[in-house]
DNA sequence: CATCCCGACTCAGAAAAGTGGAA
DNA sequence: TTTCCACTTTTCTGAGTCGGGAT
């Protein structure tokens, strides 16, 4: 589980002094007052302005129709051709059919990271002999003795050969996909045509967990359509198995959004067919009714939090009672933070640690269902991911609020964006492994600088020369000339400018990843807000989709939107 | 009650696919 | 021009949260 709690002692660093006193408590209060959230925004047509309204949402139901076509499977085994051989021990060795595709998915991964781990390696044989024939499983015995090499490079080429396919080869393949995406990737939501976010069930393969996953390599198993439940409305058309099958099931549950659903064999969990982010049923945010305002200062930390992942210093660098985090939040993704607690937290933090072992539970009296019960308890509708939401949006506000300069031009100002930006997600640690190309393309990029600084110096001298020529001469000509080289001058200054704020952009963004917190934890109408009052175009700071997300609040935030 | 387990849904980074600008 | 490659966007599916019901 991951720190939510715990982020707020972040924050002081991130913005100093905002956090979390009576204040901020109010603040948040008055979001969630104010906050009459879109149960299902639904756009009124025809009306002035097309504007987003509310529409009651009685008693968990969520649409009265649901129309699909049931998901597309993943396409059928094709087997080697005869020339790609599997080889044991040295000899060339034909596998029956199973066998073979289990063989593909290891094959190739061949060059991947995975396969080298060991955990990897074992949970890929053990579940592999178990598809395997009598015969097959008495000669295939050990791991290290298969060669997948020309497996591995069979499907290397293949790859290549697709990309170096011709032109109208691609253009063929491509309009094949919108086929597919136009049959089965919408469905009918109470009259709407809405578009579907994962229409295709998930391919067989071999299990990818992040991080050291004790089941990583075990085989994931293709999906049936007799392992899959369609859901839909009872006087819709129900969708056509695949011809010879039959669904698991068919359901006619309307308090659910999802269209199809399976479960999958390596953690026994539910995959969903669900509707696309931009579609009106997502866009429902957590409704919230006011209640009283609350103090909630003593709950710090993360429910699961082990004494071996914080280390408390009396006095560090100067500072006092600092706890030193230190663990793996969600998808593995490392938490490590050094943060000044008020000496109360510090001496609690303490006592909790006392006779415990490492692998001991800090607080081991929390669960996540008593900590948000104690959240409901001061605030309806208050749990630990609304921290985490209320958090980002107050900090994107306040920064924008401190970074951004109106007299700036447009890419200061969306450099000013960015650093806002960046505070929320430094603050929600969301972290990114330095790109591959970074080093490169900074270098690229300083290059570029470099070329334009002397370009800049070229035309600041042929300024100077325009200008005393002019003054010599005063003709009309000579006058036009000097204009025009002020004008190259200051096309370049500006050139310039925005390439050097693109460079301090690129490095400072190295290791931070903004697309999760813009897209699912900001409030939008705070950007939007931003953009309408210091004209900056909404385009700059939200591609397509993300516009397509936040149509609703594209249409309702003006400029004076406060969060 | 508390605790566990599961269903439903959101969030998350990696990888694949697409794109556009420089060579 | 066309090709290539770096960067952006989309897809994919694993990893969480949270509430509710069974134990």
């Amino acid at each position: 589980m991951r720190i939510n709690i715990g982020n707020r002692l972040w924050l002081k660093k991130v913005v100093s002094g905002m956090w979390y006193d009576t204040k901020s408590s109010h603040l948040l209060n008055t979001w969630r007052r104010q906050c009459f959230w879109l149960v299902t925004a639904q756009r009124r047509k025809g009306s002035a302005g097309s504007r987003w309204q509310e529409e009651k949402s009685e008693d968990g139901v969520k649409w009265k129709q649901l129309e699909h076509k049931g998901p597309y499977f993943a396409p059928l085994y094709e087997p080697l051709p005869d020339e790609v051989h599997f080889y044991y021990d040295g000899k060339a060795m034909k596998l029956s059919l199973a066998t073979e595709e289990i063989a593909t998915f290891y094959g190739k991964m061949l060059d991947h990271e995975y396969t080298t781990k060991e955990v990897f390696q074992n949970n890929f044989f053990n579940d592999w002999r178990k598809e395997m024939t009598v015969e097959e499983k008495k000669i295939i015995k050990h791991l290290n003795k298969c060669d997948f090499t020309e497996i591995h490079k069979y499907f290397v080429d293949k790859n290549e050969a697709r990309k170096a396919l011709p032109k109208e080869e691609k253009q063929k393949l491509k309009e094949e996909a919108e086929r597919l995406q136009e049959a089965f990737g919408y469905c009918i939501l109470d009259g709407h045509r809405e578009k579907i976010g994962n229409f295709k069930t998930e391919p067989p393969g071999l299990f990818r967990g992040r991080g050291d996953h004790p089941k990583m390599g075990m085989l994931k198993k293709r999906i049936m359509p007799e392992d899959v439940i369609i859901n839909c409305s009872r006087d819709s058309k129900i969708p056509e198995p695949p011809p010879g099958h039959k669904w698991k099931e068919v359901r006619f549950d309307n308090t659910v959004t999802w269209l199809a659903s399976w479960t999958e064999n390596i953690q026994n969990s539910i995959k969903y067919i669900m509707l696309n982010p931009s579609s009106k049923l997502k866009l429902a945010l957590r409704a919230g009714n006011e209640k009283e305002e609350g103090e909630t200062a003593d709950t710090v930390g993360c429910c699961s939090l082990r004494v071996e992942h914080i280390q408390l210093h009396r006095e560090l660098d100067g500072q006092e009672h600092i706890v030193e985090f230190d663990f793996l939040g969600k998808d593995s993704i490392r938490y490590y933070n050094k943060v000044p607690v008020e000496k109360p937290v510090f001496k609690n933090l303490q006592l909790f640690m006392e006779n415990k072992d490492p692998g001991d539970e800090l607080f081991d009296r929390l669960t996540t269902s008593t900590l948000n019960k104690h959240l409901q308890d001061l605030m309806d509708g208050l749990t630990a991911k609304v921290f985490r939401t209320y958090n980002a949006s107050i900090t994107l506000q306040e920064q924008l609020k401190v970074l951004t300069n109106a007299e700036d031009n447009v890419a200061a100002k969306i450099l000013s964006y960015n650093r806002a930006n960046r505070a929320v997600a430094i603050l929600c640690n969301h972290q990114r492994a330095t790109p591959k190309t970074f080093e490169k393309s900074m270098q690229n990029l300083q290059t570029k600088i470099d070329a334009k600084k002397e370009q800049l110096a070229v035309a600041k001298q042929e300024l100077k020369r325009a200008k005393a020529d002019a003054k010599v001469r005063k003709s009309v000509k000579s006058k036009s000339n000097v204009d025009k080289k002020k004008k190259l001058l200051a096309k370049l200054e500006e050139q310039l400018m925005r390439l050097c704020t693109q460079a301090t952009d690129k490095e400072e963004n190295k290791q931070v990843a903004l697309g999760t917190s813009k897209l699912n934890y900001l409030d939008p109408r705070i950007s939007i807000a931003w953009c309408k009052k210091f004209g900056v175009p909404v385009e700059k700071i939200y591609n397509k989709t993300q516009r397509e997300k936040f149509a609703w609040a594209i249409d309702m935030a003006d400029e004076e939107f406060e969060f």
